[in-house]
DNA sequence: TTGTATTTTCAATTTTTTCTGAAAATTAAA
DNA sequence: TTTAATTTTCAGAAAAAATTGAAAATACAA
């Protein structure tokens, strides 16, 4: 192992990893490590180049990226390709995927156990009340993580920092 | 929607698509659906019959479960069948999971940056210091996941739930 | 306009993951 | 022991997800 871009493919490859065990697509979370450490804005091209891997695969998960709001397309004066950058900054990260996450996953699952709640509203049974009893205490945790997901999604680096210094 | 078993069908259908777009196999969490709104404990026929699969997939699923320390396995007396109960209380199911995500993927990431990192550490190009430069801030980033992780890992829920009230 | 570069779409294919079901292994009662 | 219940394994099947590659659509310079 000696050369930069060597030990660059061994980064986007456990990135790729990662993303994987977090129900992310690999190719799109080695796109963003791709991203991560280039300096420059990057073309649909060199993305293929560089991971070996087809124009439209290239392109649906550079575009799913941006979907998200982690990759940025940016304007080249005279240059007809797109280019595209990532914030490198990981904290900005953390605040996207939070806002994200919120929004495609936590929302839905309140708004599921919501439909669940109201169906068994009227249930009077004994088993029914056990039910609607860990419905209830799921949703609280789920509101709560909703507000953390919210406040995160919103926050600047220096002050996650200093509440999460309070914890460790 | 009327009866009880329809509720509790949507609940762990629900659950199971939350699981999936975390990462995790969708009849892993409906199982562990189906384990919190059962107020005693289950066999794998249970499961099987339940949720209309089969017994391979009820039983590793299950045991997967238990591996990452979501369920337990209950001695019956009496009975030669493995009874199987989860954690109900939201709050330890995240101090479990925490645990877990932090010893499976925070840990290896940590370490494959720590190999990153010293496979360029002796590198002096100037694309090799904006590389290292990354890669540093993404360690520190993720060291300090790791923290939270364990922290959370180990806490108590009001513990937690002070912590978390002064953020939002 | 016309031609060329580029992006986008998507049917077909490949790969990966999940699931089944039955055989093998294990456990424990008789 | 022997027998029956139960758990575990795992090869093959099915399903889901990812990927390709080429055609269609679009953008834009000449």
């Amino acid at each position: 192992m000696s050369n930069l871009e060597d030990v660059q493919n061994k980064f986007i490859g456990h990135w790729g990893t990662l993303g994987s065990a977090w129900g992310v697509n690999k190719t799109m979370t080695q796109i963003h490590a791709l991203l991560m450490v280039s300096d420059e804005a990057v073309t649909t091209d060199d993305i293929m180049e560089r991971l070996s891997i087809s124009r439209g695969n290239a392109h649906s998960n550079v575009k799913e990226l941006v979907n998200w709001g982690i990759v940025k397309q940016v304007i080249i004066p005279g240059e007809r390709k797109d280019y595209y950058t990532a914030e490198k900054e990981p904290w900005k990260l953390l605040c996207t995927v939070a806002r994200e996450r919120k929004r495609r996953e936590i929302e839905p699952a309140i708004e599921a156990l919501d439909e669940c709640l109201s169906d068994i509203s009227g249930m009077k049974s004994k088993e029914a009340k056990v039910f609607k009893q860990q419905l209830t205490e799921l949703q609280e945790f789920l509101e709560m993580a909703d507000r953390v997901f919210s406040r995160l999604g919103k926050a600047e680096k220096s002050s996650v920092l200093k509440w999460l210094t309070k914890l460790i």
